[in-house]
DNA sequence: CCGTGCCGTCGTGTATGCAGAACGCCGGAA
DNA sequence: TTCCGGCGTTCTGCATACACGACGGCACGG
């Protein structure tokens, strides 16, 4: 399911260049491309099977989305920001998405209130199934059920933004022992307050939500870079 | 003094797409290019005394950014987002700026702290001079500083972005009667709160302040478009 | 042995050419 | 008069060609 696009031109047939970018996002996303791999328009074109034009465009148009870096006359690799920048991005996406969940208890219909809930018994059967594949997935359809449900297009948009540069990094973190109960605790307590109506208390929980997730995602990039500490 | 771009390809020689993106946004935001205005690739090109490529690469650039919808194979034109999506946009910025102004409060340093006082001290003369254009651009700058002071340089991102966005319909805004002077007293609240640091109290400003906006906005708007109203 | 300048190679930046699609216009029919 | 279908124009999308700039290795000098 590709997340909607910023524009819209995902409704007319897609140009190459949008489906090449489309593709490189999801490969960046979803860790097939690392942080840090260069990007060379000529291999890329002949992967595609196309000529550099439509490579050098969907380039450029990933490259305002953060997931690329591009330097002038270097070429583009895929983003690597630094643990600050990360860090930066998560308090900004706990705010955006504790905004999302705000709007959500005011403002969501009764129908959209039945999805959340049908969505949270699903990640609940994920649970108890040990299927983080799976869960992963409806993790991400969970947040998009809430940034639809916030009845602000510019709100998910650049909330969905900010999730998907986060992607690579919060990859593993789910992987983190208990994490996906954990995990799914605290998205009961967010629908909790959602459904209650109570604005503020959902958008604390979203807060924490992410909070734990950035503490865990830190805890796992550290056990991995230093595995030697006794 | 333009806005540092979302990637940092400034410090090398900038390129000649990036020249004429960096152009174009300006026209648009300055409001030489009119909401709906249709970009000819090649007319632009003859504009600019280029081939169509860097045309092309710079619209390619600016479509993410919002400030010109794409249709693949129908060209561009100036971005026109519906009333409602302005509304939406007003909200997420008055969230954002909240945020940034939060940050400020806690975490400025003394020579940040200095700085504001210096703008403030600044637009109160332009306001007494009745400089419009002058407080149109100490306005800008004011603001970010703040985005600077709160140190989440993807804040400061995301915040440029959207200010950008919405400046094509905040152009005429200042003009209201009285609005200048008022907008300095708001300046002057949010930057009290900060020097006290008092987070949620310049939060409130800001949300406050940009609200305001919107309704001078609005209240224009349809003036506007209706000036036969009894 | 190490620092420095030169040169070859690679890759990006830009220009140009061609094919396909979308839109507008015009003529014909109901 | 109004609606519909065919045709031409115009623009975008993509491919290809060329030139400038950047990086790496090598040789020379200190």
């Amino acid at each position: 399911m590709p997340a909607a696009s910023p524009q819209e031109p995902s409704k007319p047939r897609p140009t190459r260049a949008e489906a090449i970018a489309a593709q490189l996002a999801d490969d960046i996303v979803a860790g097939r491309l690392r942080p840090g791999a260069a990007l060379d328009e000529t291999s890329l074109a002949a992967h595609f099977a196309v000529s550099r034009t439509p490579v050098r465009e969907a380039l450029r148009q990933l490259a305002p989305t953060g997931l690329v870096q591009s330097v002038p006359r270097r070429g583009c690799v895929v983003a690597v920001p630094d643990a600050n920048q990360l860090a930066e991005m998560f308090v900004v996406m706990a705010e955006l998405e504790a905004m999302a969940a705000a709007h959500c208890a005011m403002a969501m219909t009764p129908q959209e209130r039945r999805g959340l809930e049908r969505q949270i018994a699903c990640m609940a059967a994920m649970v108890r199934d040990g299927d983080v594949a799976g869960y992963r997935a409806a993790n991400v359809a969970f947040h998009h059920l809430l940034y639809a449900g916030s009845h602000n297009r510019y709100l998910a948009e650049i909330a969905t933004a900010t999730r998907r540069r986060l992607a690579p990094f919060r990859a593993a973190q789910l992987e983190a022992p208990d994490r996906m109960r954990k995990s799914h605790e605290e998205h009961v307590a967010i629908v909790t307050a959602i459904q209650r109506g109570e604005a503020a208390a959902a958008a604390a929980a979203l807060r924490a939500h992410i909070d734990v997730t950035e503490r865990t995602w830190v805890a796992m990039a550290e056990a991995r870079t230093r595995p030697d500490a006794a």
